[in-house]
DNA sequence: TCCCTGTAGTAATTCGCATTAGCAGCTTGA
DNA sequence: TCAAGCTGCTAATGCGAATTACTACAGGGA
């Protein structure tokens, strides 16, 4: 009923090199300094029986006493594999992977947790937080539900993506500065002579969707037409936003620009001639398109790296500051170009 | 310097609901039967503040105890997420990724493992295994000393693709068949008139390439011609392939074989009529080329879950079989045909 | 001789949880 | 009337390793 038979503990070690427990743990940790001194023959001797066993310490029961645990858990509120989802969390996974095999931790994926409602939960009946030391947060939309509680039980986390406060306190986030980005790309267009300005995309919702929408309102006036996704169609969607007299449009999303280029087309308009096109981030979906679109690249490996940064941090208590913004580099692309008129 | 202050325990429990641990412990586990019972009012006031806390129980202190904790490792010989190797290790993991949802485990990826000579270890001074259950093990070739020491350690585990014997003991697998899968396609071609065929690529080394040559010296016959990897350049392996007589070449690699197509091109050979050319399994790196090989394609996949599948029943010690073999299933493609005269 | 300081190690305790044994208080049967 | 049985709960123990507190002994100075 107990373990596997071959499994070794420290008072096997102790028993076969004739020494107590407490000594296989001194030997092990290293202890000559903290009061306890071993003899080196002693310790060679312990040393010897370790070699030649393979013994190695249970990390569980070493968790018990101490807090840290080498581990650090990944949550995503979707499956990470399956393609559908791939190309959206694989980049933020790469940085995490790779940082953590930096500071020498395991990854812990919450595959677990239960779907309810279309979407994993981190609480749950028997959810396995704590078998972690502190966890990232991978999804595009957090309920702040999750987070503050999170919060309010103390649980190291960082979440990759800017968040807003939960039950007014601050999240831990590895962001990307899409405010900053999106006003910088309309200062662009303003500059080549662009004076009108449409946002498309939900611009809601989610804090990158919201930021996105900032930024675009800060750089273009705060009564620049905005056309959230529910709007009918591309077609009727281009039609709102010429007859507005807009010459550059800013897409949230890739799919979306490419629908209204589209429609554009076929309405006999070139681009960026008669229409000038921005999408405001990197396509997390596959998009058939052959415009080389003018908008910014996300950061994406390097928050999942700086995330699992901050979290060791974090856990090392070795930093106040929670949350940061990253740069998002602007790209040339060939859609932004001086308006018609 | 201890526990995170929100961390509640038993004795919290018990203490907000004037009980025992004991009876917390029991109410938890639903132990109304054995030997213990709780009265029904004392039951639901600690479900009450085991509502209101939100607490839940350490999977560490219970997996002292106990002996599962629904965590399961997977070990790779490389970082799993950067793009060069995640072709190879991406359709695996989105099998066992599904499986381990489905029996409510979480997945942990040993990143902590350190690099030894170009290859990451599991054993090591501080190796974290026994934080897992049991563990996938993935990747091209797995040292037999680690095998060994797995299989005598008695942890269990899985590797996914087939292994040797390690010690004389079997060890666990799902693997694909090439065995079979590689004589069928020579059987295939014999049917189409070959009677003459080379087999091209490493054939030994990794488990999986000696099946290969397996597969084809059983069905091609012991003395059909194998050009190693270490055969000089394309031009000079066709030279020796066309000087044999060979009419049907079979690849272990497709850039194996991408190579040799663009040396017969080059002699002006046409494909598959005046050779024909068969790989032995999907690319794993992606490969150039305009050709539609026919050969056969491994179920990586359901490897993955199987793999998961067959560990979990090994832990709750529900099977014998331990290894597992999956067919593969032959694609048609378009570079195999009737030999030429 | 006695006290003090070091040295080299061990016994005991701890972590959070599950389990076993057992203890009160009450009812029952003969 | 008293052992026997039932009920509802708790004290005690153990998992494996880390840590604290302590002991046994040697050597040195007053």
């Amino acid at each position: 009923m107990s373990q596997a038979p071959g499994r070794l503990t420290q008072r096997d070690i102790a028993r076969l090199a004739g020494v107590s427990q407490t000594t296989v743990s001194l030997v092990l940790n290293n202890r000559g300094d903290a009061g306890a001194r071993i003899a080196p023959e002693t310790r060679d001797r312990v040393l010897q029986v370790i070699r030649e066993t393979g013994y190695a310490a249970d990390p569980l029961a070493r968790r018990m006493l101490k807090q840290l645990n080498q581990i650090l858990g990944v949550f995503t509120y979707e499956p990470v594999f399956p393609s559908t989802s791939a190309d959206f969390y694989h980049p933020f996974l790469r940085g995490i992977e790779e940082s953590a095999e930096r500071s020498g931790c395991d990854l812990l994926l919450f595959t677990s947790a239960p779907v309810r409602d279309g979407q994993r939960r981190i609480f749950h009946e028997n959810n396995r937080l704590r078998v972690a030391d502190g966890c990232v947060l991978l999804g595009r939309e957090i309920p702040s539900t999750e987070l503050s509680r999170l919060v309010a039980e103390d649980y190291p986390f960082v979440c990759v993506g800017r968040r807003d406060d939960a039950d007014g306190r601050p999240v831990p986030y590895v962001g990307a500065d899409y405010v900053n980005a999106t006003a910088q790309l309309v200062d662009r267009a303003r500059a080549l002579g662009h004076r009108r300005f449409a946002f498309v995309g939900p611009g809601t919702g989610a804090e990158s969707s919201a930021d996105r929408l900032t930024g675009f309102r800060r750089a273009a006036g705060a009564r620049a037409p905005f056309l959230s996704g529910d709007t009918p169609d591309a077609a009727e969607r281009l039609a709102r936003v010429l007859e507005a007299g807009v010459t550059a449009v800013f897409a949230e999303v890739e799919a979306e620009a490419v629908a209204l280029a589209q429609a554009a087309a076929a309405h006999g308009l070139s681009i960026p001639g008669d229409l000038s096109m921005v999408t405001l981030g990197d396509p997390t979906i596959p998009v058939h398109s052959s415009l080389d679109f003018t908008g910014f690249h996300i950061p994406r490996p390097q928050m999942g790296q700086q995330a699992v940064e901050l979290l060791v941090d974090v856990l090392h208590g070795q930093t106040s500051v929670t949350q940061r913004l990253l740069d998002c580099e602007l790209t040339q692309g060939e859609t932004l170009g001086p308006p018609a008129h």
